[in-house]
RNA sequence: GCGCCAGUAGCUCAGCUGGAUAGAGUAACAGACUACGAAUCUGUGGGUCACGAGUUCGAAUCUUGUCUGGCGCGCCA
């Protein structure tokens, strides 16, 4: 498995808008009130077999700059050096095998005398710098492989590492992208080519270059390599959903009720046409064909490992256009775009006892008996060519297509098969997770299950609000073109899984919610998880110490006010449960676990808990504490959180 | 236009089957580790509960009108 991690030694940096989109405009035409988050790019790749580092910070004992309002760039303000920096991922220097330099400028080439065993990989005509001479182990690099993707010059320096032209920002510029296979992503490190992320979606060069005309060259490739998106990606609409889904369920479960998690898969309409068109296109682009994507299919590069695994699987079986090869396209890149969604979710914790599919419906005789059915009752009727549900003679606004003129079904038929068949597995009631923007859906299949004689109140839809994130005051807009959407799985990766279960389960799914991406991103220490996750480590410690005093035989005497207050909070632990049940309301939850946590600090502060001279209250304290220590536990588990021994 | 959801401290949100002085986190400021983890604790400042009218002994909470924002109103899913 292959890692990529960055070496953090500064902290808070910033460019402003001048100076990261000023290079061909001038950096007068830009605010220089406007600062972005900025950091130095230095990263390691741990590839499983070797260690492989992307520049190497700045040297040890570089002051620190003062910034102020005229400051245009800052690095930020040291947290360590970079060697500690480095020890503090865990990896010793005599480990790293290669080092990659993007260019020369300190900020990346700072420590390289202290890798003496490591080959350094540098661009030919970075050679002459400065800050190179006087080093025994350069590789000078002359670019041998021929073109990688849209880069015409490229050298495999190790499995899947691919070190690149990229001149402009220096005259010997490199990028490094390293390919992860299992997840079929690709990594760009791209140095200084870009100092913040929005001057490569503005498409502003920053005033720092040798070679304008080369720079330029540059900042398109590595563009138009970006904004290649992967499909099917999670945004931070479905984090919610699945948050609090999961989340409910958990709560569910524990307030006593039996539940079953389903995830739907919508794999047919067309969507699905254009990713399996999209697949398609790429395994023809294999066998040197010119690539035949259109506007609406899916231009992520992520398909190309795709269409890789079927041309190594099957050869060019599926070169030819029949209705097998249509289907098939279809079939397998909805199999891996699954896998991937299952992968990302069950990493944040949340899985499913079972997966329906729209495709096995529309395979099955139940849509022929659902409309037999529905037509005897005498709910459908045609008008203008399609076929129309009687919807409205329950709760619906209108009544609702469910064949279209062409003769397909539309989505609605095989959901409201897909409602019928889970209610004829016997279940009591069902529960939907669903977006703000599908709203109108409730009323359709309530009034659909009514026709089946089922009550409207079997099913229940728990709307949750479209998340709006904001980056640095301003809206950033989900857009696949762009590229620019955080997607679930970065925001898992750069927050953490506990961080952002606990940060969307705080709060009611029915409010509008603002993310905001500096804060999530930037202080994600400050986040309530930390809190909770303390006093419960806390908990632990004070156990751990003070182990030989516990004694469950003794009747705890506990009289102050705080332990009154803390036992009443256990207390209320049964009924806060039923409560986030009836309400399906994580958030209570949430609200019960900062309460209790919060008991659990201020008590631990005014109280010296293990008193060596005391045994019946000190064993009365650690009860107390060992009761506080369960509960929050649970309660954190019921959220999907992890209630870790130490922090 | 119609429907649904929302508007509470600078920011993010609780409080809504009516009940006493509207809470928390965060940000700002001031303090606290030679006791068990300072990712903590203690304190200070900060609100016309969008606005108006009504019901009531009593309204952030219920009714109604207005304003603002979000979403929906497809032979899309």
């Amino acid at each position: 498995m292959i890692k990529i991690l960055p070496v953090i030694y500064r902290e808070g940096g910033f460019a402003t808008q001048p100076f990261a989109f000023g290079g061909e405009e001038g950096p007068a035409a830009f605010d220089a009130t406007v600062r972005y988050r900025s950091g130095l790019q230095n990263y390691l790749i741990d590839t499983g077999k070797e260690v492989i580092l992307v520049d190497t910070g700045l040297p040890a004992g570089t002051p620190e700059e003062s910034p102020d309002e005229t400051t245009p760039i800052y690095t930020g303000h040291d947290v360590m050096s970079y060697m500690d920096a480095l020890a503090a991922l865990g990896y010793a220097p005599n480990q790293v095998s290669k080092i990659l330099l993007t260019h020369k400028h300190a900020d990346h080439s700072g420590e390289l005398a202290s890798f003496p065993d490591a080959e350094v990989y540098v661009n030919e005509h970075e050679l002459d710098a400065a800050e190179l001479q006087g080093l025994a182990n350069l590789v000078p690099v002359t670019f041998t492989d021929g073109p990688y993707k849209n880069f015409p010059e490229s050298q495999e320096v190790a499995d899947g590492v691919w070190f690149i032209r990229a001149e402009g920002h220096t005259k010997g510029n490199a990028i490094v992208i390293v390919e992860d296979a299992e997840e079929g992503l690709f990594y760009l490190i791209h140095g200084d080519v870009t100092y913040v992320d929005e001057a490569l979606y503005a498409n502003k060069l920053s005033v720092v270059f040798e070679d304008l005309g080369k720079a330029r060259e540059t900042m398109d490739r590595v563009r138009e390599f970006v904004s290649a998106n992967p499909t099917g990606d999670l945004h931070l609409g479905h984090t919610r959903g699945a948050a609090l889904g999961d989340s409910v369920c958990n709560i569910l479960a524990k307030a006593g009720y039996d539940v079953t998690r389903e995830y739907y898969l919508n794999n047919c309409g067309n969507q699905v046409e254009h990713l399996g068109h999209s697949v398609r296109a790429r395994y023809h682009e294999l066998f040197g064909e010119p690539l035949d994507l259109g506007d609406d299919d899916y231009h992520g590069v992520d398909l190309i490992k795709i269409a890789e695994g079927i041309k190594e699987q099957y050869g060019d079986k599926w070169l030819k256009d029949t209705k097998e090869s249509h289907d098939f396209f279809i079939e397998h890149g909805i199999e891996v775009e699954l896998g991937k969604i299952m992968k990302d979710l069950s990493d944040f914790g949340v899985h499913f006892d079972k997966i329906s599919k729209e495709s096995d419906i529309r395979a099955g005789s139940t849509i022929a008996d659902t409309i037999a059915f529905l037509k005897e009752k005498g709910y459908v009727y045609e008008s203008e060519g399609a076929t129309y549900l009687r919807t409205s003679d329950f709760l619906d606004d209108k009544d609702r297509p469910i064949i279209k003129k062409d003769g397909c079904y539309t989505y609605f038929l095989p959901d409201v098969c897909y409602h019928y068949e889970k209610m004829n597995r016997g279940f009591d009631q069902l529960i939907v997770m669903l977006g703000a923007d599908h709203f109108g859906y409730i009323n359709r299949m309530k009034s659909a299950l009514m026709m089946k004689g089922y009550s409207p109140d079997a099913y229940e839809a728990d709307i949750y609000q479209i998340v709006r994130v904001y980056k640095d005051g301003e809206e950033v807009k989900m857009s696949k073109r762009t590229g620019k959407a955080i997607t679930h799985r970065e925001l898992v990766a750069e927050v953490g899984k506990d961080a952002v279960r606990y940060f969307f389960a705080e709060r009611n799914g029915d409010t509008h919610l603002d993310f905001d991406l500096n804060l999530a991103t930037s202080h994600s220490k400050d986040n309530p998880v930390y809190y909770a996750q303390y006093a419960h480590a806390r908990c632990t410690s004070l156990l751990e110490m003070g182990k030989d005093m516990v004694d469950d035989s003794i009747t705890p005497v506990l009289a102050s006010a705080k332990e009154g207050d803390i036992l009443k909070q256990l207390a209320q632990f049964p009924s806060m449960i039923e409560a986030a049940a009836n309400a399906r309301a994580p958030y209570k939850v949430a609200n019960y676990i900062q309460k209790l946590a919060q008991l659990i600090h201020e008590y631990y502060a005014a109280t010296k808990i293990i008193d060596r001279e005391d045994k019946v209250s000190t064993a009365s304290r650690l009860s107390l504490i060992k009761a506080c220590r369960i509960v929050i536990r649970n309660a954190l588990a019921l959220l999907g959180v992890s209630a870790p021994d130490k922090m």
